[in-house]
DNA sequence: TGTACATCAGTGAACGCGCGTTCACTGATGTAC
DNA sequence: TGTACATCAGTGAACGCGCGTTCACTGATGTAC
């Protein structure tokens, strides 16, 4: 898949690029705002480039990511299957797209459930994020599957995704660290597991330099495993293996949210 | 999708059935192995049967679940395309077939891992399983993420593969159906959580009279949670959800299953 | 403000491909007498 | 054991479909002077 604009190029269309790339160079976040297009044309090709994000996501919820098709997508738009090359170079990049904004969207999600509890109360903060992650989740299945299920065969996601990817964990680390500044993580939770084995420890440097500043690493080990174990759930629910187990899944979710947050030592007030 | 065998009709073949299906009938466990075949034919057919599947297996583990194409299987067999439906019936029969496959190949997987070790080191009997579960879905991530990734969209499991799918989580089962009947169990674990909400109280009553017998219902809650977590982490790693975060994956893993063991009350003696 | 030119959006036809499934057929294998 | 017939396995052509991507093109929109 062709990628563009990792290399720290201002957002300039030099003349010698391949056209199609150009839209994806569009799309990307503008240094200082000076250049910010305003003309006609900029702002119909935003709205296409918008609808046909939007078009292509339904067809998601629909077909799943293998069944996206280009040629579908314009149909649905009355455009040639043709035009939609003006926008997207190609059907990789027009799921990079869709990708980043699912990790954005559902990193919107959680940051804006978890925002509402009162900063002191870690456990109620982290069963509105956790909450929010299955909301979203159940909200929109194949957007979840995309980022969160089988990754598309052939398909590789560039490294521009990372960030993106990062968002709603984010929010799960903040509440960790927060506990863990304010001294409020309860001592019983992880004072009693298993030590960490020391590759792994080496392996969280960079997680707790990132995401988990002044946070014991058998803790962040265990927000991981917490975190995996929600999105293990979520997907349990999502893909049918509930079925016939659990009925009262909104009740189950937010019990084992509970526990898993326990286990991570974090309390209300 | 056709499905057949489920009304509890005898694995003859009447003359006013549909050819197609036959192959699939044929495939049904045999009723006290009295009209097993033996002929030629038979043979024959179970060996392309056997090699169809292997193929397409082969070919899942490259193109994915929804780039398995009846023609590519044909094609590597030597087949014209249409022979492979004296086979099976159409391209989801094939799938579930393989999915079928898949659950018990997993399933044999973790019975096997766990036989191996002592009955009363209930929590090294966990540690077993929930590595094998590991194993198995790296060594084939494909038909793992054909059993446990996102359903193949349109397509609709039939209900003949549940029992298939509770092969594995069933080996769970066993060992805290065991580790309670031997008052084995950490009570701290348990007595630490939040009580259960009387409806997934309720909800958990046909999963203990099939698989928990004798085992308190937060119990069986949280071996739910545990199973579904195991799987995230599992899913997490292969899906990519680990990468530049955790590098020593071997060690990760054995750690943190042996906090969700210990989150069931599982022990060593 | 008007004009000349460059840039862009969108078209429609085409290329080359692969797919699932059906169908009438030919030989080979099995079965009943 | 041999013969006549039924059943089966596999073929190859065909149907109808959809796909991603390219390309030369026409008009409309923007820009520089």
């Amino acid at each position: 898949m062709a990628r563009v604009g990792s290399t720290g190029t201002p957002p300039t269309y030099p003349a010698d690029q391949p056209r199609d790339q150009r839209a994806v160079l569009s799309e990307r976040p503008r240094v200082a705002g000076v250049d910010e297009p305003t003309g006609k044309r900029a702002k119909a090709r935003a709205e296409l480039t918008a609808s046909i994000k939007e078009v292509a996501g339904r067809h998601l919820a629909t077909d799943g990511p293998s069944g996206l098709s280009l040629r579908a997508v314009a149909r649905e738009l009355g455009l040639a299957s043709s035009a939609v090359y003006r926008y997207f170079a190609s059907r990789d990049e027009l799921l990079t797209a869709l990708i980043i904004d699912a990790y954005d969207s559902i990193g919107e999600a959680v940051e804006t459930a978890e925002r509402a509890v009162d900063r002191a109360d870690h456990l109620g903060r982290w069963l509105a994020a956790s909450g929010a992650v299955r909301r979203w989740a159940l909200d929109d299945p194949n957007r979840y599957a995309l980022v969160y299920g089988t990754p598309v065969p052939g398909y590789q996601a560039p490294v521009d995704t990372i960030a993106h990817a990062t968002r709603a964990v984010g929010v799960l680390a903040a509440i960790v660290v927060d506990a863990a500044a304010a001294d409020a993580l309860d001592p019983a939770a992880v004072g009693t597991t298993a030590p960490l084995p020391p590759s792994v420890e080496q392996d969280l440097a960079a997680a707790i330099d990132l995401l988990f500043p002044g946070v014991a690493p058998p803790v962040v080990a265990q927000a991981i495993v917490v975190w995996s174990a929600t999105f293990g759930m979520v997907s349990f629910e999502l893909f049918g293996q509930y079925q016939n187990v659990i009925f009262d899944r909104d009740a189950f979710f937010a019990h084992s949210a509970t526990g898993l947050g326990r286990s991570l030592g974090l309390r209300s007030p």
